[in-house]
DNA sequence: AAATTACACAACCGCGGTCTT
DNA sequence: TAAGACCGCGGTTGTGTAATT
């Protein structure tokens, strides 16, 4: 035998749109007792709706932690991004955003979003790294929104103390796929945090911007031309295989610290540029950086050099 | 001014995983 | 252990309103 039915079908439940007096109804009897079982709720607040019902109409819109009115430029582009990584998965892109439910985000998404990214030319854009996209532009947009967001998850989380407190935020959802998504992005980026930047120096973006400090410098004969990449100032762990691992041999701690700055100017002009090229982001937002900040980069980079 | 169309969003439906008996 | 309800989620529909013809 399994449980009682969860509302007697055979009695008329209403069905359809609220009125005041259940609203009221709702949530006054909810502040008095808490939801406990929704099963039980309409029958124990009065209240002629099923239990699935009164669920939804508080999850979605009587709850005091709610926030009403239009979305924010920055809450777009979270949604956006999220949803280049996790799909339709609209309870933990929900998770992410503070008073906004899975619902309305749901309905913003189909009703603005999906429709600006259409016009855009990015129409249906693939969940998770990009594919079918019609150009390869679009394409290197939609993977940038996506390591985008994947820094920001991951530093939001590995900021917070550990993928323990990581997982902790994360189950807010009560998604248990969802807290292990994020703890285990919070542990990559303890251990990678320089790992966005080094994605999208290998990208179309790195190339472009390598091509045009390539041309600058030929312009300009000048060696210490502010525009001239000196990838041996880098660390190698940043730039692995053939072509990188410039100059680590020699190294003094005089030199660290030169390279050091050296990197951190050149990684803010790349960032620079990459947010003019992509047009997709222009520095922080919502509280976040967007890439690893200036202390996280400088331990990064302190690590790879020591 | 009326009819039509487009838009926004609340609410419902159905499914799958979880839990209870 | 199995049956069946509960719960949460994503997809879809319905309805009210604004804009356009």
């Amino acid at each position: 035998m399994g449980r009682a039915p969860c509302c007697d079908r055979t009695k008329g439940i209403k069905k359809g749109p609220w009125t005041p007096e259940e609203d009221k109804l709702l949530v006054d009897y909810i502040q008095a007792n808490g939801h406990g079982s929704w099963r039980m709720l309409p029958k124990l607040a009065g209240l002629n709706r099923c239990g699935k019902s009164c669920r939804l109409r508080w999850t979605n819109y009587l709850r005091p932690d709610i926030k009403r009115g239009p979305f924010s430029p920055e809450e777009q582009k979270s949604i956006v991004q999220l949803h280049a990584i996790v799909g339709n998965k609209w309870s933990m892109i929900a998770a992410q955003l503070p008073g906004r439910t899975d619902n309305e985000i749901k309905n913003y998404w189909n009703t603005h979003l999906k429709k600006q990214l259409r016009r855009m030319g990015l129409a249906d854009p693939p969940p998770g790294p990009a594919a079918g996209c019609p150009a390869a532009r679009h394409m290197a947009q939609w993977e940038t929104a996506r390591l985008e967001a994947e820094a920001r998850l991951s530093l939001s989380l590995a900021s917070s103390s550990g993928s323990t407190a990581a997982t902790a935020t994360a189950t807010t959802s009560a998604s248990s796929s969802a807290s292990t998504l994020f703890a285990e992005r919070a542990a990559a980026a303890a251990n990678k945090p320089v790992d966005i930047f080094l994605r999208l120096w290998s990208s179309d973006t790195g190339d472009a911007f390598r091509r045009k400090t390539a041309a600058a410098a030929k312009r300009n004969s000048s060696k210490d031309a502010a525009v001239v990449i000196k990838q041996e100032a880098l660390p190698p762990s940043l730039f692995p295989g053939p072509s990188g691992g410039g100059g680590g041999d020699d190294s003094s701690a005089a030199s660290n610290e030169t390279g050091m700055a050296e990197a951190m100017d050149q990684y803010q002009m790349f960032l620079d540029f990459a947010g003019e090229e992509l047009g997709l982001y222009h520095g922080r937002y919502g509280g976040f950086s967007l890439f690893p900040p200036p202390d996280v980069l400088a331990d990064a980079l302190d690590m790879a050099f020591n």
